[in-house]
DNA sequence: TGCAAATGTTAGTTGTATCTAACTTTATTT
DNA sequence: AAATAAAGTTAGATACAACTAACATTTGCA
């Protein structure tokens, strides 16, 4: 028997379960409310569910958990919890954000990712007081803290006798195609060798061979400074 | 102009970014190689990338960023990495699912959300000590600290006169009914007022209602200490 | 230069998950 | 008890993104 469930398939059983812990019985209408679809939706999830064994439906019935299907859709019902607390708790993120996030993401992270997310969660409610200074001091940061959006430096600003490694290129292909001929390519290091008196054309050293660029063209290489 | 991207064609011009990063130009076999489908596919993808004049691609020929195309494609680049770092350097997931995660979850997360994880990252580099003491012990925590996969608590075996959270109910449904009826719900407090001389039955309390179980339905009922 | 290999295109198929619309069964109301 | 409303089912349509297979163009080598 594959168990296997797509995301799809994987909203369906874990709705169910929350659905059943909420109300007495579990009901295709529930279900098309709960996940803002239509009901022929869900009875075709429902279908396949039940082809798995993880729920009993019968025609015009309620839907009830297999033993298997009970604990499936928990384990799916804590996964997301555990990803909304992450997102709320450590990262700060509003609860209507964070249970949309929870809810996309929750399907494709591998359980690695999840144990550890579950560990950082724990790590910090053990912590010996409980909202660790850090986390204090985070929130402060998330506050304060402009997360700098620095101007991405281009090559045409860095001065004569600097080293850079280049970031991103955005020139016409025939240009490229040279200067990537010369090993002027994502991550190289480069190195300003001298700059014409209004800064065009400038000379830079790459692999041991010098080159002259037009400014237009040296302010179209983002680089990074090392 | 409708520039929204679905993850399929996200992953297509980000792969077209980090090709034209790296190789003279971009063609549709690269694509196929990167991402691990047929030539088809890319042909299709390439298409629709085209009609949002994010690209340009001549029959046969090479596909280039428009201006629009690389600005996108590098925030979509951007992002992943933002991702990529967070998952290795803070929760310290091996690189290979890291890269994995990032790639599949990247999609789905709200701006506000990254931003959040910038942030994050940007706190820890900026820390007064380039690696901060919290998250040498939760590395500390992770090789030792077994995240306790406690036994989950049944009713049946809390104490006479305490109380406890309910966390879940795995019961047939005439007896949930049953119980559901009397408040015996997710997250409501009962307490446990009497235990037969072997523990069957128990009675317990909820919401002023006192009822009386069998011991192996109590044993159905996952609670929580309060 | 010419032919084979590599690359690119197109048309049509499949699988998944939604939908609408017509219909059936069950529940509620008068 | 009949009429109406609510809930559930089914068949067929649509959209997306992959696929296969047959065909077209370009490249590179003998």
């Amino acid at each position: 028997m594959d168990l296997t469930l797509t995301p799809s398939t994987e909203d369906y059983l874990k709705a169910i379960y929350e659905i059943s812990q909420e109300k007495r019985v579990v009901r295709i209408k529930d279900l098309a409310d709960k996940l803002k679809v239509k009901m022929s939706s869900v009875a075709n999830a429902v279908k396949q569910l039940a082809n798995k064994e993880l729920i009993v439906h019968e025609h015009y019935g309620y839907i009830e958990l297999t033993d298997k299907g009970f604990e499936v859709g928990k384990s799916l019902y804590e996964r997301h919890l555990v990803l909304y607390k992450f997102l709320t708790q450590i990262l700060q993120v509003e609860p209507g954000i964070a249970s949309k996030d929870a809810c996309s993401i929750e399907h494709y992270l591998h359980k690695e990712t999840v144990e550890r997310i579950v560990k950082l969660l724990d790590f910090i409610s053990t912590a010996p007081n409980s909202t660790p200074q850090w986390m204090i001091k985070f929130k402060k940061f998330l506050e304060t803290g402009v997360s700098e959006c620095r101007y991405a430096k281009t090559l045409d600003r860095l001065e004569v006798g600097t080293k850079a490694k280049i970031k991103s290129i955005r020139l016409e292909s025939t240009i490229k195609k040279r200067l990537m001929d010369m090993g002027v390519i994502k991550g190289e290091t480069i190195k300003l060798t001298k700059k014409a008196p209004l800064g065009d054309p400038i000379e830079i050293e790459v692999k041991g061979y010098k080159l002259s660029l037009r400014k237009k063209d040296a302010k179209q290489i983002e680089i990074e400074e090392v």
